[in-house]
DNA sequence: TAGATTGTTAATCGATTAACAATC
DNA sequence: TAGATTGTTAATCGATTAACAATC
């Protein structure tokens, strides 16, 4: 419980260890060391242990880390030991494979509510939920308690939805648009920058001889 | 041309500034400054000039950038000045919606193969491709020229892919899995954990108050 | 007890930012 | 010339890694 700032990198590194250590839970191994995590994460073990030191001493000198024990810690850490309402907008291709992916589920993030700006899209189901029009967007975002949304709509629009989302009371939001979004202080905004990565990708593609590092320039 | 380490940071940003370069020159506008760029991509200005300068005198004093000749200097730095050629194993909904989500072309990635190991799902169509089976991923990546693929399977599956992309000449890999995979050196890979992304969310999701960062723990 | 592994401090490494001379 | 903005060095900040005492 000490006041101590956590830094982004440590978050982002919570959801991955979560991820593993949920495996190890479904495969009935009940303890791992740091050393174990990093080999599998490609993480150096000294990092996991500074990581989750921060939030305490989950672990037992000599022994290792209880595996339900730390899923139950970081879970609680990243706030997910309560469910999450969360409302997408846009329901092209990107945004109706989001919504029929229901893994969200176990991690207690849960869609609950679409939204799409053509209004020939209303009242079409995807996924056991209606498209609604966005102007019913600010009302269903209090009446479900909605806290998260994510925006897969076009580019040149995402700005705006982004905009009516915080008006409605968001406070996170998962951007998949190629956009940088702009947000109100108190207000997290993740972006998930697929064709950034892709794109970054093709800079470490020349090197035939296997030097994994861009050279040359 | 000297031979100098560039980070991953600097590398991962190049595609964020080629986006909104584009931007501006579909807007007809021909010179911008590091100060302006920094303003809309929410980066310090200093950075900016300094990623820049990796890579070259891109800029003038006392007047800025050159818009296009910008544009034109990321692309060869990414190799984006020629097309790469990508697969895509994974015909899910993720899978199927990248594959109609065709921005890559014009920046010169195109998925030219897609492949799922249901066989029941050879010969479909997606977006002009045919579906094929794995056993004819080798050589379909050899006979195109393919040095990119796109992994969209299940996180079970997702390192069994990645060795079969690896063996069959692919450089790099885009994985969609919410795994951790392992690649041989020399071939890179990138993440697109939106999961993660969307996880990591919730624990900056408490404060009410409108503090922007984690704190209680 | 002997062996293992944590939690934590100190050392290192890397990335961001400030500042400013150079110059358009 | 005066104003603006780059390229670059130096200063700061933050994140990773090594090392080891504590202890199970």
């Amino acid at each position: 419980m000490k006041p101590i700032k956590i830094s982004e990198a440590v978050v982002r590194r919570l959801p991955i260890y979560l991820r593993f250590l949920n495996e190890l839970s479904v495969s009935n191994i009940h303890t791992v060391s740091s050393q174990e995590l990093g080999e599998k994460l490609d993480l150096n073990p000294a990092q996991i242990r500074k990581d989750l030191a921060y939030f305490g001493e989950f672990g037992r000198k000599g022994v290792g880390y209880n595996v339900d024990y730390l899923i139950e810690k970081i879970r609680q850490i990243l706030k997910l030991d309560k469910t999450l309402n969360v409302a997408l907008v846009g329901t092209g291709n990107l945004g109706r494979a989001l919504c029929n992916y229901n893994t969200y589920i176990k991690d207690n993030m849960k869609i609950v509510a679409v939204f799409d700006a053509d209004e020939s899209k209303k009242g079409s189901m995807i996924n056991r939920l209606t498209v609604q029009p966005m102007n019913e967007l600010k009302e269903t975002v209090q009446q479900l308690d909605i806290s998260v949304g994510i925006i897969t709509v076009p580019a040149a629009e995402a700005q705006n939805v982004a905009d009516q989302f915080i008006a409605s009371g968001v406070r996170g939001i998962l951007n998949f648009a190629p956009v940088v979004l702009k947000a109100a202080p108190g207000v997290r905004i993740h972006h998930a920058d697929f064709t950034a990565e892709l794109l970054s990708l093709a800079y470490y593609m020349d090197s035939i001889n296997g030097s994994n590092e861009g050279d040359e320039f």
